[in-house]
DNA sequence: GCAAAAGTGTTGGCGTTACACCCATGA
DNA sequence: TCATGGGTGTAACGCCAACACTTTTGC
C-alpha cells in the first residue's frame, strides 16, 4: 500500500478563483490534467511532505495549508492500492513566478474552466471548494489569498468569486471592519480610474489568535422555515 | 509503511459525555488505554475499514462515522512508521451490550476522566472534541447520541455535557423546535419523578435534507469588539 | 461636469436573550 | 400542597440587511 499526498492550490488573481493544475508527464494518464501530489518519503511528516511538494512547484514556504480528507478507496488508483492525503493551499497568485511552473508543465486555470482530473481528483476539489466555503463563512481565510497589502474590493471580489453570489459592498465593509483585523497602511491602491481605495494590511497578531472565533462572513437572509 | 484507522467512540448515557477505550492486551503498551483501532485491509474502503472495527465491538451498524484527520508524524508509533485514518463515531449506549465490551477489554469512561492513551491518541481525542464542538453548534448532530425516542431535556443535557456549560431552557426548546426537526411520539417519559417530558423522534428526512444549512445551536452573547 | 467606484450613515425588521409565568407529577 | 422539573409567553435589545447619500478620481 502506497501513501501519497495530494495538494489543491487555490490562487485568486483579483477576479476569479484560479486552481493550479498540472499536465501528466508519466504514465500512468500521461498528458491528463491532475492536482500536484507525491508520495510521503519514509523519513518525512505529511505536514512536511505537502509542504516540500509544493515549495518543489512554487518555491514558496509560508503558505497556509491545511489537511481536508483522506482518500482510500481500492480502486482509486489504478496500478496500486494508495492512501492519499489531501492537503489545500492558499496562496496568492503574483507571489510566485512563472518559470516554475512552466517547468512542471502547471499552470493557473479558472476553476469554472476546469478539466477533468484523473482518478478521484475531481472529488477532492469538491471536497476542497466545499471545504473553502464552509470556513471561509466563518473564519478570515480570505486573506491569505491576498498580496500583503490589499484593498477592501479586492477582498469582497475574493469572497464573491468563493461563493458565486454578489454581496452589498457597504455591509461588507462593515461586516469586515468590524473583525478589526486590518489596519490601515495610509496608502491608496494607485490602479483604478476612479476614487481610490486603501490599501489595508492585515493585523497578524489579532488574525492568529481570533482565527477560531466565529465570525459571519456571508449574509444570511430570511431563513425558510419548514 | 503501515495504514491504520483509530476510533474516536463517544456516547452519552444521559449526564455525561464518555468514550469507549480499551485496554491494550498486546505489545507494545501492553495494558495501557488507546483508542479503537486496527489495520487497513487491502480489499476494504478506509470508510468499510472504520465500519468493520465499530462493529467488532459493539455490533452495530449504522453509526454516525466521520473522518476527521489523518496523522503522520514520522515517531508516532514507535515500532513502525504507521499514518493513521481518524474517525469519530457518536453512538447512543443504551444501543449496545455489555458483553462484547468485556470480550475486548473495552469500557465507557467519561471524558473527565480520560486517562493518558497511548501514542498521539489524546491529540486525537483533543481535536475529536475540538470538532465535535465545532460542529455540533452549526448542525443538528446530537441526536446521533441519543436513543431514537428522546426528549428535549435530554438533548439540553448533552449539548450542556458537550460544550461544558449551562443554557437556558426555554430559549433552548425554541431553538430546537424552530428546527421542524422534532416529531412528537404523542407519548412522554415514563421515568421521572416530576412533569414527564415528551418523547420526540427525529424527522429523518429533514434531518438528511437539512443537515448542511447552518443553525445556531450555541447562544452568542454579545460579541466583545477589539 | 460627468461617470464610476469607494466610503459613510440610517432605518426597520427580526432573531435572540433574558426573564416571568403556568402546568404536571409524585411524595 | 409543596417541590421539582417541563413547557409557553413576552418584551427589550441588538444585529444585520436594505437602501440613500457623499466623496474622490480620470476623462
Amino acid at each position: 500500500m502506497l501513501i501519497a499526498i495530494d495538494c489543491i492550490i487555490f490562487g485568486f488573481d483579483g477576479a476569479v478563483l484560479k486552481l493550479l493544475l498540472f499536465k501528466r508527464k508519466i504514465r500512468p494518464e500521461k498528458g491528463r490534467w491532475s492536482l500536484l501530489g507525491g508520495f510521503v518519503k519514509q523519513d518525512e511528516d505529511l505536514e512536511s511532505g505537502a509542504g516540500r511538494i509544493l515549495y518543489n512547484l512554487t518555491g514558496l514556504t509560508n503558505v497556509f495549508v491545511e489537511q481536508i480528507m483522506t482518500a482510500g478507496k481500492v480502486g482509486r488508483d489504478p496500478v496500486e492500492r494508495t492512501i492519499s492525503v489531501v492537503y489545500f493551499a492558499l496562496i496568492n497568485i503574483l507571489d510566485q513566478g512563472q518559470e516554475a511552473l512552466n517547468a512542471h508543465n502547471a499552470q493557473w486555470i479558472n476553476l469554472d474552466d476546469k478539466p477533468n482530473l484523473i482518478f478521484d481528483h475531481d472529488e477532492m476539489v469538491s471536497k476542497a471548494l466545499e471545504w473553502l466555503r464552509y470556513k471561509a463563512a466563518l473564519h478570515p481565510l480570505g486573506f491569505e489569498l491576498l498580496p500583503e497589502r490589499f484593498t477592501i474590493p479586492q477582498l469582497q471580489n475574493l469572497y464573491e468569486a468563493i461563493y458565486s453570489m454578489r454581496l452589498d459592498r457597504r455591509n461588507f465593509n462593515r461586516k469586515i471592519h468590524s473583525t478589526n483585523l486590518l489596519i490601515d497602511t495610509g496608502e491608496k491602491d494607485p490602479l483604478s480610474n476612479t476614487k481610490k481605495a486603501t490599501l489595508y494590511r492585515l493585523d497578524k497578531d489579532r488574525y492568529n489568535n481570533k482565527f477560531d472565533s466565529f465570525w459571519h462572513f456571508m449574509p444570511h437572509p430570511g431563513n425558510e422555515k419548514g
